[in-house]
DNA sequence: CGTTATGTGACTTTTTAAGTTACGTAATTG
DNA sequence: CAATTACGTAACTTAAAAAGTCACATAACG
């Protein structure tokens, strides 16, 4: 398969949503994205169903942040998503018969398991809100540029 | 793409070639496997080339173990495979123009890599011929009935 | 020499995310 | 109300890589 790239483009998405205040179309998000809207909204679905954000329909409408950044884990963003699957290797079939092979077979996933623990933990630990933390600074120099005099409240 | 299956395969491969002493043909591993003689070479071919096994022509041929399984990690293996994509998941572009997009390969990259460090110490840990001692005593059992009376082959 | 078996290149199949198209539904504006 | 905007979603196509297949050259053995 190709890559999975859900995970870091709907993060990307949600660092933008929180830097502006009114809500942003998917035609806008796609070009972010560098994709088109249809896709935007399927693969931000999950991401409404879990209540992270919402979609308004219509003038004016578009995708705003429900949550504060600093109330998100990548944990929960990759949940949204429906948890794709992981890895690229895996297992030589289901259940065999085979003794040796089911030897083989339950390694390789013991040394996967073990991977996708640490996945796991990596992202319950991480917030939204921290992946911009080491850049705070340099965002939020940029971001006075793009928003000029409005007032503007940062989650995180 | 699909699902990877190479290591469990050749770790398969390698445990039964530890069982029996005549070299085994391809065809043969074909069979184990469920897939054909050129794969099983293709696949194999690295395992070769890292001096795990050796592969002879002619009458008699096929496939032995250079050497013993308690001195091949799965490290070793995974390397002689070439080392493939681990993940499934991934990074949404290489050195994105945009900051937060930048942030958010980079969060994703820091919990894949600590995911593959883990795999890697995992597989470091693990000899092939750990793979088979929970099971040695039930191994053991099954060689002799195989290895017993009859010169008889082992399928699968 | 004939048979067996590997080594390898070229091609097809399979699988799944990504990408695309189309259209229904809902909300806003005039 | 009508037009426009924007989401929601189904259906389809594209892309990429492992797996699978086929063909054939090469080498070893008897």
């Amino acid at each position: 398969m190709r890559t999975d790239s859900r995970l870091p483009r709907v993060l990307h998405v949600l660092l933008h949503l929180d830097q502006l205040d009114e809500p942003v179309t998917s035609e806008r998000i796609g070009e972010m994205l560098n994709t088109n809207p249809s896709l935007v909204r399927r693969t931000m679905a999950g991401l409404r169903e879990a209540g992270f954000v919402r979609a308004t329909k219509g003038h004016g409408g578009g995708w705003i942040l429900l949550r504060k950044l600093t109330e998100i884990t990548l944990a929960d963003v990759y949940s949204a998503l429906g948890s794709p699957e992981l890895f690229a290797v895996g297992r030589s079939g289901d259940a065999p018969h085979c003794l040796l092979e089911r030897s083989a077979n339950q390694a390789t996933s013991a040394a996967l398991e073990a991977a996708r623990a640490t996945f796991r933990a990596e992202l319950e630990r991480t917030t939204v809100a921290d992946l911009v933390a080491p850049h705070a600074e340099v965002i939020r120099e940029h971001q006075k540029k793009i928003t000029g005099g409005k007032r503007r409240e940062n989650a995180g």
